[in-house]
DNA sequence: TAAAAATACTCCATAGGTATTTTAT
DNA sequence: ATAAAATACCTATGGAGTATTTTTA
């Protein structure tokens, strides 16, 4: 098998028309370099230069061959290029899966700072449900996901960077104004409308109030925290929302009203899913230290 | 420095998406296999693979660097393509030069015949004087030359092909009808008109006439031959054309009459001419005994 | 526990270096 | 005689093999 060695010998012996100072060019002896060309000639049968002491040709096969092998060079450096732009972080591009009770109210708080820091840092987003997540990371469509914990994970490794509680919303009309705190058992939960089933945050909402299942007949079949929160301005009933995404969905003038649920927290705790032999670790370890810094940043 | 064999290799990973299998492949031991991957990834700082003992995935950079090591393999491919070709004869192309008094009597003779034989040769022609053929072929601009010997081909190496004489060319009302040979010291000289300067069949002429020089006031500067059959026509003269030119130059119907100079010949010698370590020598060979074969299937 | 990749260790082929010879001007 | 490439010869690195260990599903 020939290799890229002696091709590049045989470029430089172009470049040069001149043995020594091509085998100098390249950091070998002239014997090294003689070999390898004549080695090469040998293995594909094809005469590249002529030559005598005195002048170095070129053969018309020599020249095709050249050209190849310069194209070749080429592609080469490419992948020495392609392993520096890998040593810098953030430089090759990442698809990133997302559950939609995180990705409209997480990433518009982060992704600025990130696009800050590694302006070229191409993110491809994917939002889903967690388990169609979990089975894109396995997969490797994925390079990791963004969920809500806890959730079964089945052997992917999990970064957390983030924990919140739940609030309650209910309509000002419906609710004393100095409220501040409210358990769950203080709530009606007959009341109380979550998204549809397959949606962790619902599994997340139960778990926090510490209730099996909803059995109110508020199943809307709601598939966002935003028409739940259109509902519940349409006094059609109460919804549990996530901290981070009270600002969206709450506003000052706003007739609703959003208090802490008073249960033992954290009542959701987000984090990086990754495959635990995948190779972009650092990449993601970078994305999360952002991620806090930035929801730090929010809440002091 | 990465090697062609770490990349195909890594190709084989991506193809049986399995080591051992790969290695089988590649007929090398998976530990082979396994540690070129590993060498290859670490040279480059880009991991190729996640793998564990049951499943190998690709990685986002993995994908970059395969795709280009695709395209690497198919490149190598070509130069094993290439050297296969080469080792078929007459499959690269030549640059072939030839002087003015004999391409076009020659090779309409000879090149149906090559074409038949090797119908992909690709030939390009370059007509010009001996000396610059020569230089040309020096220079490696060109693989041979077919010149008329003799010429000073300092250092290069002649391969002769064939030899003729020249015929003596007069309008028929200036030569006796029955006159089958003539000689130098029968010809009027003065009426003799050769070709201008530079061009080695004048040289020739004059050698078979054993002449110095035609003091004649006939040079007119031709610098084909038709021209000056054309002035024999007009009765301008006589000239000396070289026999494979008869037929082209002297129809049947013809009111020109050739005759042989009857002077120790040959007049000239048809040769290749190369470098001497001109590596294509097998084909000026292969082309040389089939310019010999079609140019006796004419004579007889 | 079993299957697969990684590792340990040994061996040989090959690339590279120095010194020398050959070759052609 | 000289300049340049080829060759001879030695050394060291690296690639390959077998056998074994580690890993994880």
């Amino acid at each position: 098998m020939i290799s890229l060695k002696q091709l590049s010998y045989a470029l430089a012996v172009q470049e040069h028309m001149h043995f020594k100072k091509a085998a100098d060019a390249c950091n070998v002896s002239q014997s090294a370099l003689s070999t390898a060309i004549t080695e090469l000639e040998k293995q594909l049968g094809i005469q590249v230069f002529e030559r005598n002491n005195k002048q170095v040709l070129v053969t018309p096969s020599g020249q095709i061959l050249l050209k190849t092998a310069q194209s070749i060079k080429l592609q080469v450096d490419d992948l020495y290029k392609l392993s520096q732009m890998n040593k810098a972080p953030l430089t090759t591009p990442m698809n990133i899966g997302v559950i939609p009770t995180i990705g409209p109210y997480l990433l518009p708080k982060v992704l600025p700072q990130v696009r800050k820091e590694f302006p070229d840092f191409k993110l491809h987003l994917v939002e889903d449900q967690s388990h169609v997540l979990v089975e894109k990371v396995r997969k490797g469509d994925l390079d990791c996901a963004i969920l809500a914990l806890p959730y079964d994970i089945e052997g992917l490794m999990a970064f957390e960077f983030w924990k919140e509680d739940f609030y309650w919303v209910c309509h000002k009309d419906e609710c004393p104004s100095n409220l501040q705190e409210i358990s769950s058992k203080d709530m009606q939960i007959e009341r109380l409308m979550l998204l549809k089933d397959g949606h962790c945050l619902k599994d997340h909402a139960l778990a926090a109030c510490s209730l099996e299942k909803l059995n109110s007949n508020a199943d809307f079949n709601s598939t966002s925290l935003n028409t739940l929160i259109q509902m519940v301005v349409g006094k059609l009933g109460t919804t549990l929302v996530p901290e981070m995404a009270l600002d969206q969905l709450i506003h000052t003038e706003s007739e609703l009203r959003a208090v802490h649920l008073n249960e033992p927290g954290p009542h959701r705790r987000l984090a990086f899913i990754i495959r635990p032999n995948y190779g972009g670790t650092m990449n993601v370890e970078l994305l999360m230290s952002i991620f806090k810094k930035q929801l730090n940043n929010l809440v002091s």
